[in-house]
DNA sequence: GTGTTATATTCAACATGTTGAATATAACAC
DNA sequence: GTGTTATATTCAACATGTTGAATATAACAC
């Protein structure tokens, strides 16, 4: 349930319409959780059934209708207790790791092919991992001004911290696999000769 | 896709039942991969009818009556297209990680709730670390005997790593995290002395 | 002038994942 | 003797996630 309790978040910080939401999430929680808009009106939708939040239609001339969603005290206590709660903790941590599958089967494949996944991932991992260093950088020019909240902006840094630890621990494993790899190959060429 | 290449990857190794395959698939992919044992026999229903597999009835007295799936000639042509295709690897990498969605929003909460959240996720990611290591330490001493195939192990191997590196990292932050949260809980007592 | 982006949803269809109940017997643990 | 584990699926219901089409206008880019 974590996507109905992150947009939950976000409306308690203001109200918002679901266009709003979709942009403020691809700005922060969606770095760590993706989601599409589609999803989002759906979700949106489900929250107001379930009485954690209400909704305004809002008419406008020229662009299409919108609709207002806010968060009830109902949504906020689910909020809170979802927030604070230790027991979804215990599904955490469980990593899906779908690359990590293809390399289980490495071993169907030749040596070339699986160096060459290997350095496509490497490449991918280093164009994620610098768009999440501009985030860090713009999360830690911040200033005091402007809607800034310290209280809040050290729990921003620590979740870009992670995503920098996490990508740095990846690109060693990449290159790690791909030191080990290339020198299997050369062992069995010089073997060949 | 990549349960049902999964699957197609541990059935190209021999034909199977299952819930043999639950059980195989639960010691090796189900480290970075995980599923229930109900979705699995709905995934093999729908690769029988996508023609990747085939199954066969067993009857048997004492024990409910089994089901003997092999992968098809056009299954094997699948997976072996999924395995060394470049193209899946670009929706990879990103990660989600529901506990980072919690933490974003560590401003509504106390200094001390935070504090458990983040000691109770250490707990859960050390046991893990120690789980994961237990599977690397099995799978080094593997010997050639006994269907030992030291290309395979190579894979293997590499995945263990991955999962050591990132269990690694993923404490590091928790550390780091604790000690930053600790820091400013202190500075804040000093204050208001 | 032509194409793209921003605005603001809604909808359908399908894929994937989770929870838990139901069935029945043998073997092993305490 | 009583409870748990292993064997071997099947099924229903629901939750979550993905893909892509449909609608309509204004503003901006080249």
């Amino acid at each position: 349930m974590s996507l109905k309790h992150g947009l939950l978040g976000l409306l308690n910080y203001a109200p918002m319409t679901g266009y709003e939401l979709n942009k403020e999430f691809n700005g922060s929680l969606g770095y760590f959780w993706q989601a599409k808009a589609s999803q989002i009106y759906r979700e949106l939708d489900s929250m107001e059934q379930s009485g954690w939040l209400t909704s305004k239609r809002v008419v406008q001339d020229e662009k299409p209708n919108k609709r207002i969603y806010s968060i009830t005290a109902q949504g906020k206590t689910e909020f809170l207790d979802w927030l604070s709660s230790l027991d979804p903790l215990k599904n955490l941590g469980r990593m899906k790791n779908a690359f990590l599958i293809r390399v289980f089967f490495g071993g169907e494949l030749s040596r070339e092919q699986t160096l060459e996944l290997f350095r496509s991932f490497r490449e991918i991992i280093l164009e994620q991992s610098k768009q999440m260093q501009a985030v860090k950088d713009e999360i830690n020019s911040l200033t005091p001004d402007a809607g800034y909240d310290s209280n809040k902006a050290v729990y921003w840094k620590l979740t870009a911290l992670s995503g920098e630890i996490m990508y740095k621990a990846n690109l060693e494993w990449v290159d790690k696999a791909i030191e080990i790899l290339e020198n299997i190959a050369e062992e069995s060429e010089t073997k060949n000769r």
